[in-house]
DNA sequence: CTAGGTGCAAACTGTTTGCAACCCT
DNA sequence: AGGGTTGCAAACAGTTTGCACCTAG
């Protein structure tokens, strides 16, 4: 049950970048491969202490968010709030980018087709050999915008920050 | 000389605000003032301390930093470098984003119309009140990338990380 | 048995804050 | 005189690193 392609994929990865086999990273694998958006270390560190999975020490999440980096198995998400956020690499069909929050920090997946073709074809044009880019799009999201007053009832599902 | 006209602008909405002149501040809008891109923390620091200008303390400068921002006078942009950046807010016309080198770490400006367009349109039928967006485009610079050894003599002007 | 993997705690680095001195108005 | 403004140094928070122990192969 703890399969899937992504999982799959970065287990072969790794395994042929002669990484073994560990606790650790393995509970890791499992953790990301079935978020669907981007966590932090400290998300990442509690999730894991909370589910059923083995608990991972805080050195060891960042060492191997950056192994799993280099070797392009998870991409760092910039929100603009203080701490970085990781996400498995999608495959080309799940690229996306992030809505952000101001007010209680969500954050949300999106992707738009037309958005992309504007970038691949600026990513032409442009002094630079283009290998990633990332869109935030910023501003306040339905729970927080409309009632607008800070404690009005909750009717709604919320991913809290 | 010290004047353009985002410094005015910038006094004028300060003095609104009710605050007082004050000879840091001051220094640093005439530095953000003549930057066309975004500066550190840090660069900021060098940049006073070495020009005419007076030397202003790193906690004045992030102090600063959070005033001016908060009364939307200058922007904070994140490329992914560990250390946030600031730039004075442009008018609308001079709206643009950010390439990115990942080997040397320059910064350069860019826009394009038809992204602006992709981003507006998007934002329409986005589940978020949006108040902003922010894109970078990361990369190997042409210095960086095509000469590829990393020892060859520089021909060509660049602004240093 | 050996090299990679992991935890713990200390070290780092960018940023923030407390507090006393300073200077516009 | 009084309150915003600054500098200094200490405090913080997220991240990285040194080192000893553990474990897969």
């Amino acid at each position: 049950m703890s399969t899937s392609p992504w999982i799959e994929h970065a287990q072969a990865a790794l395994a042929q970048a002669g990484r073994k086999r560990g606790g650790a990273r393995q509970a890791m694998l499992e953790l990301l491969g079935g978020e669907r958006c981007a966590l932090t270390a400290v998300e990442i560190e509690s999730a894991l202490a909370q589910s059923h999975s083995r608990q991972v020490s805080r050195a060891s999440i960042y060492r191997i968010l950056e192994d799993l980096e280099g070797l392009g198995l998870v991409h760092r998400v910039e929100t603009g709030q203080a701490m970085v956020r990781y996400e498995r690499t999608p495959d080309p069909e799940h690229h996306h980018h992030h809505l952000v929050c101001d007010t209680c920090g969500v954050v949300m997946p999106f992707s738009d087709p037309a958005l992309e073709r504007a970038i691949t074809n600026l990513s032409r044009r442009v002094p630079l050999r283009v290998s990633e880019h990332e869109i935030v799009i910023r501003g306040a999201c339905r729970d927080c915008s409309d009632g607008e007053a800070d404690d009005r009832e909750d009717t709604r599902p919320r991913t809290p920050a």
